[in-house]
DNA sequence: TTTAAGGCTTGACATTTATCATTCAACTAA
DNA sequence: TTAGTTGAATGATAAATGTCAAGCCTTAAA
């Protein structure tokens, strides 16, 4: 791996405190590839055998079962994915591909292990993240059982709009189709949410989003920091 | 803690292997008691003073919105819960009830994390665990995603069938308005699933259920490993 | 034994969500 | 420019799921 792509990682969490010689074991095995777009890079089922760091570009998670397909998420720079496989040595539950041009760090599992084994400090880094993720899935599990798709979507506008320094307009950061799919819903379903959505403030041009009355949609929306509070 | 429940305890895969020493200085802190039905041990949003064992009875973990709640587990013995928020030291994003008179140990979560740092076992056993919570909360998340109640109920019997021993005819462990509600259903719906099973051999009285085909309702659940083998 | 309570089931109905077919608009490549 | 492609929106319809009300059955208390 070129060592210019040694401080990105160094930055996240996972790597941030570690002991300087066990990061350098985990990136002397790793390498860094970059893939034109819509490449699947994981198959769900496969063997775990790296764990994967974007550095640059969009990939996706997503599941399949009986030839239908959803959406799990969307990993952006910089961050892991398929943690969990990894410590497990557990095969992939998710499939992953680059949605745009992507740069992809990865860092053979086995490392990882013996690393953590090695390093009191990274091994404390892991399970943070882990549990951070675990919490993650739980908070989207409480929308998805306990709201209903208008519900979902007027507080995923209210998270977007958060990560967009709170300002009243946004841009959406994926194609509807995606983001009906990671709600839990059809593009259908999701252009007439939108349109529901109209009745509290919301107008929505392309990827262009306007809150017109805060208040009026968080009154509807309801967000609680136990499910729409992705930092904690 | 009296100290016959030590065995128990220790029996976790979370404590089997870690030091002697460190597993009685963890002890040492914790608390064993009893309670009756439908007390409720932990209120969503609540710092995470303790990690719960469970060492008999049943507890149910369950959220709530909006007036509304759905159930998102049922936790028996002998097995933990609340463990990334213990990890974490953040809010419960779940609350938990006694579903049956219950014998439950309280560790402080501070002494959790205190042994993480000194034991590597320990901090490779919780690891190990949190990535086997969060798969099985993925796989879960598939499921609801990816098939429909009925579907859904259907792989639920089969795998409850593999839990008791394959046999054909085996008990439900919960109410049928629990069972409904984790796999994210109203209790008529659920009733009307049974119904909607019986055309692939499936019988059910009271909490009696008998597959008469199982080949006809594996055909139509068609289960996977990646959804509902919850032991990888 | 009687009564009351709670859970389950059922039917009728409403709502939500999905599906299918079509059109529109934006973008791309020839 | 001109097709051709793709994603999004829309209307019509179907299917899935939820809601409400009533009745049944089991269990537990009076």
């Amino acid at each position: 791996m070129p060592e210019a792509d040694y401080p990105d990682i160094r930055a996240l969490a996972m790597f941030e405190d570690m002991e300087e010689e066990n990061f350098q074991a985990l990136m002397r095995g790793s390498y860094v590839q970059n893939f034109p777009p819509q490449i699947e890079l994981i198959t769900e089922g496969d063997p775990s055998d790296f764990l994967h760091i974007i550095l640059s570009g969009t990939v996706e998670l997503f599941s399949t079962w009986n030839n239908r397909e959803t959406s799990m998420a969307a990993v952006r720079p910089v961050s892991t994915f398929i943690l969990a496989a990894t410590i497990k040595d557990a095969p992939y539950l998710m499939s992953a591909r680059t949605l745009e041009k992507s740069r992809i760090a990865l860092v053979p599992s086995q490392d990882v292990r013996l690393v953590f084994d090695a390093d009191p400090v990274f091994a404390r880094a892991i399970v943070t993240e882990l549990a951070h993720c675990y919490r993650s899935v739980i908070k989207n599990t409480k929308g998805l059982k306990l709201r209903t798709s208008l519900e979902r979507l007027a507080n995923y506008l209210l998270r977007q709009q958060k990560c967009s320094n709170g300002s009243a307009s946004f841009e959406l950061w994926t194609e509807k189709r995606r983001l009906a799919s990671m709600l839990g819903m059809t593009p259908e379903n999701l252009s007439r949410a939108f349109k529901g959505l109209q009745a509290y403030g919301v107008q929505v041009e392309g990827n262009r989003v306007t809150i017109h009355d805060q208040y009026d949609l968080e009154k509807f929306a309801k967000p609680s920091r136990l499910i729409d509070d992705y930092t904690s």
